[in-house]
DNA sequence: AAGCTAGACAACCGCGTTCCG
DNA sequence: TCGGAACGCGGTTGTCTAGCT
């Protein structure tokens, strides 16, 4: 996309703003409010464009903001937020009061993100290493052929190099060694059906990557969070704060394969299936939870605008994309988006069948 | 003191969505 | 209904600073 002409004139500055710049904002929108960025530089004074002025107004300038660093009780909210919801990072900065997104962003990516690597733990999906490299080698359905390194987030890759690279490997964000894109490589055919083990050992985790995530599989994620930290208060005096619902291993049922990896870089082992994998609601409840939405948002104090639940509401019910009947979050998305992609391919079987032979032969 | 590196955060970029004439 | 402008979002890059050698 070619950048806006009043962001491209060749007199307008960059970079960072003066204090005489921010004054000067400061004295429009008080004067004049919020909007109409496009005109704001002229009738401001301010040799910047539009969208430079929005950016510094709504990150840095607007009086409600909080400019001091991260409780620990917010960062346990992005952890678990991130968690359920991923990358969101507006969505994540609503629940947190005078924190704007590129806060949390920029928080989560300098922060977050190392500490959960060093504890063995992949930022990207929220699961041990060890239980993604298990669940990579048991990929159902597809051949191990059609598996690379270069699938692998960086984050694991990364962590795995550590343990070969006895120190001063670099591991933060900014300097990990330059790594290939997360490949998605589902490699669904009509012979084939994906596993739930071959979606969620994915690095593209329907969890925490995918955008087509609807609003109320989002708000049940949401929900799951803050649930979540109420009835495992015991034991976040003894854990790190921002996975208060981990248990230690004597008690895992489900982490089939979560026991190596994470244990070796860290004492705890967590159940993740009590804290990603967990009903949000029980099956047959999935209808009645449609129709309370406006109810459960109220409930939960989360601050969503109208404009979101409408739209994405709507998109909800138009993808026919609702609560499964496990209940499960990362279920309901993965079987009804497998189901979905399946009755297609079914359908487009039926229909072209010549074509779909050559397509996957 | 100079150079280097990593951390922190501000700002930019590109794209999708919404608004409006 | 359509097209352009405006806006919002997430990813990425740039810049400054502190600490280390």
């Amino acid at each position: 996309m070619v950048r806006p002409p009043y962001c491209d004139k060749p007199n307008l500055k960059r970079g960072l703003w003066s204090a005489e710049e921010d004054a000067r904002m400061l004295e429009y929108v008080s004067k004049h409010g919020e909007g109409k960025w496009t005109s704001v530089p002229k009738r401001a004074g301010l040799r910047r464009c539009g969208k430079s002025c929005r950016l510094r107004w709504t990150n840095h300038l607007r009086p409600d903001l909080k400019h001091e660093s991260f409780t620990p009780k917010e960062e346990q909210l992005i952890v678990k937020l991130h968690a359920a919801i991923g990358s969101r990072w507006s969505m994540i900065a609503q629940q947190l009061p005078g924190r704007t997104d590129n806060d949390v962003k920029n928080y989560w990516n300098t922060k977050l993100r190392k500490k959960l690597t060093e504890m063995g733990i992949d930022p990207v999906t929220h699961k041990p290493f060890s239980q993604i490299l298990a669940d990579y080698g048991n990929v159902g359905g597809l051949p191990k052929s059609g598996m690379r390194i270069g699938s692998l987030n960086k984050d694991l890759k990364n962590a795995i190099l550590m343990k070969t690279e006895p120190k001063g490997f670099p591991n933060t964000s900014r300097h990990f060694v330059p790594l290939p894109s997360p490949t998605i490589t589902m490699n669904i055919s009509p012979k084939t059906e994906p596993t739930q083990e071959s979606f969620l050992s994915n690095d593209n985790n329907i969890l925490s990557n995918d955008k087509s995530l609807n609003l109320l599989s989002q708000l049940q994620a949401i929900k799951l969070v803050t649930e979540a930290s109420n009835y495992k208060q015991n034991y976040e005096s003894s854990l790190p704060s921002f996975y208060p619902e981990a248990t230690f291993s004597s008690s895992s049922s489900s982490s089939s394969s979560c026991s190596s990896g994470a244990q070796e870089m860290s004492p705890l082992a967590f159940n993740w299936n009590d804290f990603i994998l967990e009903d949000a609601f029980p099956p047959n409840e999935a209808q009645e939870q449609q129709n309370n939405m406006a109810e459960f948002i109220s409930s939960q104090n989360l601050i969503i605008p109208d404009s979101q639940i409408q739209s994405e509401g709507a998109t909800n019910m138009d993808n026919n994309t609702s609560i499964s009947s496990n209940g499960a979050i990362s279920e309901t998305c993965e079987s009804s988006f497998v189901e979905a992609l399946l009755a297609r391919e079914n359908e487009m079987l039926l229909e072209f069948p010549d074509l779909m032979a050559e397509a996957f032969y």
